[in-house]
DNA sequence: ACTTTATATTAGCCGCGACTAAACCAAATC
DNA sequence: GATTTGGTTTAGTCGCGGCTAATATAAAGT
């Protein structure tokens, strides 16, 4: 359920069809039906037969919760652990529906209430509170700027050492030196490296045109 | 699944009654038959109708390493959050269920492989090796002698609050003064307290006559 | 407008883990 | 030895979350 609802809030806000919400649980439509019926008796989603299904407030609500609960033990397990970002997710996803109240207020507290998680992706507040999105996707981002990496994504482990071994992660800066015309592949620099980073891949990757993070 | 192998384990390594696992479970003698009819299917448990469960081999390797998670994970959440021994528990209970070999792994290893838990249960192996006990119950311990208190209880928040309100964890010493012929109640001094301590607490803490811990 | 096609839904099944109510067995009492 | 009694098991139900196969709908093409 929890899962669903994840689900529903990360294709959204639009109504999601119910082929695409089952591909992104790696479930079969028909189940994907059987649990938006359910969820919309419990008054979490609105479902238009034939047309898709979006979150409502109270379902939302439910949402950040577990996406905080998620990013938390993200960080959580980065900070102590010390495990790659790469792991991150697929271990947090496990624990993530078993995290009491309790405890996500402990390890908050312990963070010292961090705002972004080990990808950069921002932390909702104990009541769903989730701040102005400013980051920009770098396959978007102009040439020959200083830019900063704020977010990376989280959920494809290959991808991800792919961009670690890049030293590609939030707080390093780069600069966008060539564009392909044709791909839309980037050449950039990176401290003293020149790397090439596919169009698919740069429009993963989010960044400010600020110093900080 | 688990909370069952746990339980038998705990109980065991006698044949355990429907009625005894059922109540440990806090399920009816109903639902603890089923899934003991399906544990033996799964070769995990050894079953005699109207007699009694305990578990095979196979069995009680599993138990041991959900014994393992929980243990470590009280030890990981004690050290990192610095959450009050009364706490421990029911939180463990939730995440043990959830928690890969590899976080398992990690957190071993941050931990330094401890042997005990913060409540001076030993923690089984990574293959369910478990060293011997030597721990006695503080009721039956002599009196006038320097004991050191080794185990408390874990699953009881209450006994387990006052017994953290009168200094008695793990690493603690006393010295049994009298003991109360009738109700086996026991006056004990603990630096420089006395305190009393009923017959059913004291058979639950477990001591030994070394120093350290 | 009719037919094809892609997407959604329903129907019916399974396993897990809980429950209640009813039947059953074994051991202790009479 | 018959009966009571307490624990055990079976039978039948429910909710969750999956599945397959069949059906229904909306949208697009002819």
């Amino acid at each position: 359920m929890e899962d669903y609802l994840k689900s529903l809030w990360k294709l959204g806000p639009k109504d999601v069809g119910t082929q695409e919400l089952a591909d992104n649980l790696n479930v079969t439509p028909a189940s994907a039906t059987k649990m938006i019926l359910r969820l919309t008796e419990k008054g979490l989603v609105d479902h238009i037969p034939y047309k898709g299904a979006s979150l409502t407030k109270k379902g939302e609500l439910e949402a950040l919760s577990v996406v905080r609960r998620h990013r938390l033990l993200e960080t959580f397990l980065s900070q102590t652990l010390g495990l790659g970002r790469e792991q991150l997710h697929e271990e947090a996803e496990k624990l993530e529906h078993a995290l009491s109240k309790n405890l996500e207020n402990a390890i908050a507290e312990y963070l010292g209430h961090p705002t972004r998680d080990p990808h950069g992706h921002p932390i909702p507040g104990p009541n769903g509170e989730l701040y102005n999105e400013t980051d920009l996707p770098l396959s978007d981002s102009p040439m020959n700027m200083v830019l900063t990496v704020m977010q990376v994504p989280d959920n494809d482990s290959n991808i991800l050492s792919w961009l670690e071994n890049n030293q590609i992660h939030p707080g390093v800066q780069l600069m966008i030196i060539s564009r392909d015309v044709f791909d839309g592949g980037l050449n950039v620099t990176i401290g003293n490296q020149k790397i090439r980073i596919s169009s698919s891949i740069a429009s993963l990757v989010k960044i400010s045109f600020e110093d900080g993070i």
